[in-house]
DNA sequence: ATACATATTCAAGTCGACTTTAACGCAAGC
DNA sequence: GCTTGCGTTAAAGTCGACTTGAATATGTAT
Protein backbone atom coordinates (compact mmCIF):
# COMPACT_ATOMS: atom_id res chain seq x y z
CA UNK A 1 0.00 0.00 0.00
CA UNK A 2 1.39 3.18 -1.34
CA UNK A 3 2.50 6.53 0.56
CA UNK A 4 -0.13 8.14 -1.70
CA UNK A 5 -3.02 6.10 -0.69
CA UNK A 6 -2.07 6.77 2.97
CA UNK A 7 -2.36 10.63 2.25
CA UNK A 8 -5.35 9.50 0.38
CA UNK A 9 -7.14 8.41 3.36
CA UNK A 10 -5.71 10.65 5.98
CA UNK A 11 -3.64 8.07 7.41
CA UNK A 12 -0.23 9.07 9.39
CA UNK A 13 2.59 7.39 10.34
CA UNK A 14 3.70 7.13 14.22
CA UNK A 15 6.63 9.83 13.47
CA UNK A 16 4.10 12.27 12.06
CA UNK A 17 1.70 11.69 14.94
CA UNK A 18 4.74 11.86 17.15
CA UNK A 19 5.80 14.92 15.74
CA UNK A 20 2.30 16.98 15.84
CA UNK A 21 1.43 15.60 19.27
CA UNK A 22 5.09 16.53 20.69
CA UNK A 23 5.69 13.04 21.37
CA UNK A 24 8.49 10.54 20.47
CA UNK A 25 7.01 7.64 18.66
CA UNK A 26 8.21 4.83 21.40
CA UNK A 27 5.86 6.81 23.79
CA UNK A 28 3.21 6.11 21.65
CA UNK A 29 4.75 2.55 21.59
CA UNK A 30 4.72 2.45 25.42
CA UNK A 31 0.77 3.55 25.39
CA UNK A 32 0.09 1.17 23.31
CA UNK A 33 1.33 -1.82 24.79
CA UNK A 34 -0.31 -0.60 27.78
CA UNK A 35 -3.43 0.19 26.71
CA UNK A 36 -3.69 3.69 27.37
CA UNK A 37 -4.43 3.90 23.26
CA UNK A 38 -6.00 1.21 21.35
CA UNK A 39 -4.33 -1.48 19.13
CA UNK A 40 -3.64 1.00 15.81
CA UNK A 41 -4.77 -0.57 12.60
CA UNK A 42 -1.71 -1.29 10.86
CA UNK A 43 -0.58 -1.68 6.76
CA UNK A 44 1.89 -4.20 6.40
CA UNK A 45 2.66 -4.41 10.04
CA UNK A 46 3.59 -0.80 10.47
CA UNK A 47 0.92 1.46 12.62
CA UNK A 48 -1.55 3.92 10.74
CA UNK A 49 -3.54 6.55 12.68
CA UNK A 50 -6.52 8.77 11.46
CA UNK A 51 -5.59 12.56 12.73
CA UNK A 52 -7.83 11.93 15.68
CA UNK A 53 -5.35 10.92 17.49
CA UNK A 54 -3.63 13.93 17.78
CA UNK A 55 -6.48 15.13 19.96
CA UNK A 56 -6.40 12.07 22.06
CA UNK A 57 -3.08 12.76 22.80
CA UNK A 58 -3.25 15.84 23.58
CA UNK A 59 -6.17 15.30 26.02
CA UNK A 60 -3.93 12.31 27.45
CA UNK A 61 -1.11 15.25 27.97
CA UNK A 62 -3.58 17.39 29.73
CA UNK A 63 -4.65 14.58 32.04
CA UNK A 64 -0.98 14.18 32.90
CA UNK A 65 -0.46 17.66 33.56
CA UNK A 66 -3.00 18.09 35.92
CA UNK A 67 -1.54 15.04 37.83
CA UNK A 68 -3.01 11.96 37.02
CA UNK A 69 -0.64 8.28 36.67
CA UNK A 70 -0.90 6.78 33.30
CA UNK A 71 -3.38 4.24 35.01
CA UNK A 72 -6.04 6.87 35.92
CA UNK A 73 -5.85 7.80 32.45
CA UNK A 74 -6.56 4.24 31.33
CA UNK A 75 -9.54 4.75 33.45
CA UNK A 76 -10.32 7.95 32.00
CA UNK A 77 -9.92 6.69 28.42
CA UNK A 78 -11.52 2.94 28.93
CA UNK A 79 -13.83 3.74 32.07
CA UNK A 80 -15.06 0.30 33.28
CA UNK A 81 -18.53 1.13 34.28
CA UNK A 82 -21.41 1.30 31.93
CA UNK A 83 -22.64 4.10 30.93
CA UNK A 84 -20.75 6.64 32.29
CA UNK A 85 -19.25 9.11 29.88
CA UNK A 86 -16.10 10.66 29.93
CA UNK A 87 -16.75 13.94 31.62
CA UNK A 88 -18.14 11.35 34.27
CA UNK A 89 -15.34 9.84 34.73
CA UNK A 90 -13.03 13.46 34.65
CA UNK A 91 -15.56 14.80 37.62
CA UNK A 92 -14.48 11.42 39.25
CA UNK A 93 -10.86 11.53 38.74
CA UNK A 94 -10.67 15.79 39.41
CA UNK A 95 -12.47 14.98 42.67
CA UNK A 96 -9.80 12.38 43.87
CA UNK A 97 -6.68 14.48 42.44
CA UNK A 98 -8.12 17.66 43.93
CA UNK A 99 -8.15 15.82 47.45
CA UNK A 100 -4.43 14.79 47.08
CA UNK A 101 -3.40 18.27 46.03
CA UNK A 102 -4.90 19.60 48.73
CA UNK A 103 -2.67 17.08 50.50
CA UNK A 104 0.50 17.77 48.94
CA UNK A 105 -0.07 21.93 49.12
CA UNK A 106 -0.05 21.11 53.08
CA UNK A 107 3.02 18.75 53.11
CA UNK A 108 4.49 21.91 51.34
CA UNK A 109 3.50 24.14 53.34
CA UNK A 110 5.00 23.01 56.24
CA UNK A 111 8.16 21.86 54.39
CA UNK A 112 8.15 25.81 53.79
CA UNK A 113 7.48 26.81 57.58
CA UNK A 114 10.41 24.42 58.48
CA UNK A 115 13.13 25.96 56.32
CA UNK A 116 12.23 29.14 57.31
CA UNK A 117 12.73 28.78 60.85
CA UNK A 118 15.81 26.76 60.22
CA UNK A 119 17.06 29.93 57.73
CA UNK A 120 16.10 32.18 60.61
CA UNK A 121 17.35 30.43 64.05
CA UNK A 122 20.06 27.33 63.12
CA UNK A 123 23.22 28.61 64.25
CA UNK A 124 24.88 25.73 65.47
CA UNK A 125 28.95 24.67 63.96
CA UNK A 126 28.63 21.19 63.34
CA UNK A 127 26.65 18.40 62.79
CA UNK A 128 25.77 16.86 66.24
CA UNK A 129 25.09 20.31 67.64
CA UNK A 130 22.51 20.74 64.85
CA UNK A 131 18.89 20.20 64.99
CA UNK A 132 17.49 21.78 68.58
CA UNK A 133 15.37 23.45 66.70
CA UNK A 134 14.86 21.82 64.12
CA UNK A 135 14.35 18.40 65.29
CA UNK A 136 11.52 19.68 67.33
CA UNK A 137 9.54 21.22 64.49
CA UNK A 138 6.76 19.03 63.00
CA UNK A 139 6.84 17.89 59.67
CA UNK A 140 4.78 14.94 59.53
CA UNK A 141 6.84 11.87 58.23
CA UNK A 142 4.06 11.16 55.56
CA UNK A 143 6.11 13.71 53.34
CA UNK A 144 8.94 11.38 52.74
CA UNK A 145 6.35 8.62 52.05
CA UNK A 146 4.20 10.78 49.47
CA UNK A 147 7.24 12.28 48.01
CA UNK A 148 7.25 9.50 45.60
CA UNK B 1 35.25 -8.92 71.33
CA UNK B 2 32.52 -9.59 73.53
CA UNK B 3 28.78 -8.42 73.45
CA UNK B 4 29.81 -7.13 77.00
CA UNK B 5 32.66 -4.88 76.11
CA UNK B 6 30.78 -2.92 73.35
CA UNK B 7 27.56 -2.13 76.00
CA UNK B 8 30.64 -0.93 78.25
CA UNK B 9 31.67 1.68 75.13
CA UNK B 10 28.39 2.11 74.45
CA UNK B 11 29.00 0.87 71.17
CA UNK B 12 25.27 0.27 69.18
CA UNK B 13 25.54 -2.51 66.60
CA UNK B 14 23.91 -1.98 63.13
CA UNK B 15 20.54 -2.96 64.06
CA UNK B 16 20.20 -1.26 67.47
CA UNK B 17 21.03 1.58 65.49
CA UNK B 18 18.40 1.23 63.06
CA UNK B 19 15.81 0.56 65.94
CA UNK B 20 16.67 3.66 67.29
CA UNK B 21 16.21 5.57 64.16
CA UNK B 22 13.61 4.04 62.28
CA UNK B 23 15.28 2.93 59.80
CA UNK B 24 16.02 -0.65 58.75
CA UNK B 25 19.88 -1.90 58.76
CA UNK B 26 20.20 -1.60 54.73
CA UNK B 27 19.21 2.11 54.38
CA UNK B 28 22.39 2.54 57.23
CA UNK B 29 24.56 0.64 55.22
CA UNK B 30 23.27 2.49 51.82
CA UNK B 31 24.01 5.77 53.65
CA UNK B 32 27.32 4.34 54.31
CA UNK B 33 28.12 3.20 50.99
CA UNK B 34 27.19 6.36 49.45
CA UNK B 35 29.30 8.16 51.75
CA UNK B 36 26.28 10.51 53.29
CA UNK B 37 28.21 8.96 56.70
CA UNK B 38 31.23 7.98 57.15
CA UNK B 39 32.43 4.59 57.50
CA UNK B 40 31.56 3.12 60.68
CA UNK B 41 34.18 1.39 63.14
CA UNK B 42 34.11 -2.49 62.83
CA UNK B 43 34.40 -5.07 65.35
CA UNK B 44 35.72 -8.28 63.81
CA UNK B 45 33.91 -6.97 60.22
CA UNK B 46 31.05 -5.84 62.23
CA UNK B 47 29.77 -1.86 62.59
CA UNK B 48 29.75 -0.38 65.60
CA UNK B 49 28.53 2.63 66.07
CA UNK B 50 28.54 5.51 69.12
CA UNK B 51 25.63 6.38 70.20
CA UNK B 52 25.40 9.87 68.49
CA UNK B 53 25.10 8.27 65.27
CA UNK B 54 21.34 8.34 66.17
CA UNK B 55 21.24 12.23 66.20
CA UNK B 56 22.77 11.97 62.97
CA UNK B 57 20.35 10.22 61.64
CA UNK B 58 17.38 12.22 63.03
CA UNK B 59 18.59 15.13 61.27
CA UNK B 60 18.89 13.39 57.87
CA UNK B 61 15.63 12.15 58.77
CA UNK B 62 14.44 16.09 59.00
CA UNK B 63 16.54 16.92 55.60
CA UNK B 64 14.78 14.83 53.56
CA UNK B 65 11.19 15.57 54.92
CA UNK B 66 11.83 19.60 53.89
CA UNK B 67 12.85 17.98 50.59
CA UNK B 68 17.03 17.85 50.31
CA UNK B 69 17.81 14.85 48.49
CA UNK B 70 20.51 12.26 49.50
CA UNK B 71 23.05 14.24 47.09
CA UNK B 72 22.23 17.86 49.24
CA UNK B 73 22.29 15.71 52.43
CA UNK B 74 25.70 14.70 51.53
CA UNK B 75 26.75 18.15 51.21
CA UNK B 76 25.25 19.31 53.90
CA UNK B 77 26.80 16.98 56.11
CA UNK B 78 30.23 16.87 54.21
CA UNK B 79 30.23 20.51 52.57
CA UNK B 80 33.19 21.13 50.77
CA UNK B 81 33.91 24.62 51.01
CA UNK B 82 36.80 25.61 53.81
CA UNK B 83 34.97 26.91 57.15
CA UNK B 84 31.63 26.86 56.85
CA UNK B 85 29.21 25.87 59.57
CA UNK B 86 26.55 23.16 59.21
CA UNK B 87 24.32 26.37 60.16
CA UNK B 88 25.75 28.23 56.81
CA UNK B 89 24.83 25.11 54.76
CA UNK B 90 21.53 24.86 55.76
CA UNK B 91 20.73 28.25 55.14
CA UNK B 92 22.59 27.53 51.52
CA UNK B 93 20.12 24.42 50.81
CA UNK B 94 17.08 26.04 52.31
CA UNK B 95 17.06 28.97 50.36
CA UNK B 96 17.14 26.74 46.89
CA UNK B 97 14.77 24.67 48.57
CA UNK B 98 12.19 27.21 49.47
CA UNK B 99 12.31 28.30 45.74
CA UNK B 100 11.68 24.75 44.68
CA UNK B 101 8.84 24.54 47.21
CA UNK B 102 7.60 28.06 45.67
CA UNK B 103 7.73 26.66 42.11
CA UNK B 104 6.17 23.40 43.16
CA UNK B 105 3.37 24.91 44.94
CA UNK B 106 2.68 27.19 41.80
CA UNK B 107 2.29 24.11 39.88
CA UNK B 108 -0.14 22.50 41.76
CA UNK B 109 -1.79 25.66 41.98
CA UNK B 110 -2.36 25.49 38.58
CA UNK B 111 -3.19 21.81 38.45
CA UNK B 112 -6.00 22.78 40.85
CA UNK B 113 -7.12 25.46 38.84
CA UNK B 114 -7.54 22.99 35.56
CA UNK B 115 -9.52 20.69 37.48
CA UNK B 116 -12.12 23.30 39.12
CA UNK B 117 -12.81 24.49 35.88
CA UNK B 118 -12.92 20.36 34.61
CA UNK B 119 -15.27 19.48 37.26
CA UNK B 120 -17.54 22.56 36.54
CA UNK B 121 -17.55 22.68 32.71
CA UNK B 122 -16.74 19.83 31.52
CA UNK B 123 -20.23 17.79 29.87
CA UNK B 124 -18.26 15.55 26.86
CA UNK B 125 -19.68 11.98 26.42
CA UNK B 126 -16.89 10.60 24.19
CA UNK B 127 -12.92 11.62 24.35
CA UNK B 128 -13.17 13.06 20.93
CA UNK B 129 -15.40 15.58 22.25
CA UNK B 130 -13.48 16.30 25.47
CA UNK B 131 -10.95 18.74 25.43
CA UNK B 132 -12.89 22.03 24.35
CA UNK B 133 -13.13 23.76 27.36
CA UNK B 134 -10.00 21.64 28.66
CA UNK B 135 -7.27 22.02 25.93
CA UNK B 136 -7.56 25.45 25.99
CA UNK B 137 -6.06 25.91 29.76
CA UNK B 138 -2.66 26.94 30.38
CA UNK B 139 -1.45 24.93 32.80
CA UNK B 140 2.41 24.65 32.15
CA UNK B 141 4.74 21.79 30.53
CA UNK B 142 7.29 21.93 33.14
CA UNK B 143 4.39 20.31 35.04
CA UNK B 144 5.05 17.00 33.95
CA UNK B 145 9.12 17.56 34.09
CA UNK B 146 9.29 18.49 37.36
CA UNK B 147 6.49 16.09 38.65
CA UNK B 148 9.40 13.51 38.50
C1' DA C 1 28.35 -28.48 70.00
C1' DT C 2 24.63 -27.01 67.87
C1' DA C 3 21.23 -24.07 66.44
C1' DC C 4 19.51 -19.77 65.40
C1' DA C 5 19.96 -14.76 65.05
C1' DT C 6 22.35 -11.29 63.04
C1' DA C 7 26.20 -9.68 60.38
C1' DT C 8 28.74 -9.12 55.95
C1' DT C 9 29.13 -8.18 50.59
C1' DC C 10 27.59 -7.84 46.00
C1' DA C 11 24.08 -8.02 42.68
C1' DA C 12 19.70 -7.44 41.33
C1' DG C 13 14.87 -5.87 42.06
C1' DT C 14 11.33 -2.04 42.94
C1' DC C 15 8.24 1.97 41.15
C1' DG C 16 6.58 5.05 36.91
C1' DA C 17 6.99 6.67 32.52
C1' DC C 18 9.33 6.29 29.38
C1' DT C 19 14.02 5.84 26.34
C1' DT C 20 17.61 3.24 24.36
C1' DT C 21 19.61 -0.62 22.09
C1' DA C 22 19.84 -4.53 19.12
C1' DA C 23 18.50 -7.09 15.41
C1' DC C 24 15.67 -7.09 11.99
C1' DG C 25 11.76 -5.82 8.01
C1' DC C 26 9.75 -2.80 4.72
C1' DA C 27 9.55 1.61 1.90
C1' DA C 28 10.77 5.46 -0.91
C1' DG C 29 13.86 7.80 -3.97
C1' DC C 30 17.47 7.48 -7.38
C1' DG D 1 18.40 -2.77 -7.25
C1' DC D 2 20.61 -0.31 -3.79
C1' DT D 3 20.88 2.75 -0.19
C1' DT D 4 18.85 5.51 3.21
C1' DG D 5 15.54 5.93 6.49
C1' DC D 6 11.68 4.77 8.98
C1' DG D 7 9.15 0.85 10.97
C1' DT D 8 8.88 -3.35 13.98
C1' DT D 9 9.76 -6.22 18.46
C1' DA D 10 11.70 -7.57 22.91
C1' DA D 11 14.72 -6.54 26.36
C1' DA D 12 17.34 -3.67 29.03
C1' DG D 13 18.50 0.99 30.85
C1' DT D 14 17.23 5.44 33.40
C1' DC D 15 16.43 8.09 37.95
C1' DG D 16 16.33 8.05 43.42
C1' DA D 17 16.24 5.83 47.58
C1' DC D 18 16.24 2.14 49.07
C1' DT D 19 14.95 -3.22 49.62
C1' DT D 20 15.58 -7.97 48.66
C1' DG D 21 18.14 -12.10 47.79
C1' DA D 22 22.03 -15.21 47.86
C1' DA D 23 26.03 -16.90 49.74
C1' DT D 24 28.78 -16.67 53.61
C1' DA D 25 30.71 -15.25 58.33
C1' DT D 26 30.17 -14.20 63.13
C1' DG D 27 27.70 -13.85 67.69
C1' DT D 28 24.76 -15.65 71.36
C1' DA D 29 22.16 -18.98 73.82
C1' DT D 30 21.43 -23.58 75.26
Amino acid sequence: MPASYNRRMGLLSISEVARQAGLRPSAIRYYEQNGILPSALRVSGQRRYHSGIVHRLAVLRRAQEVGLTLDEVRELFCGLGKRNSISERWRKLAGKKLTELDAAMERIRSMQEVLYRLQARCRCDTVDQCGASILRSQVIAEVIKNRK
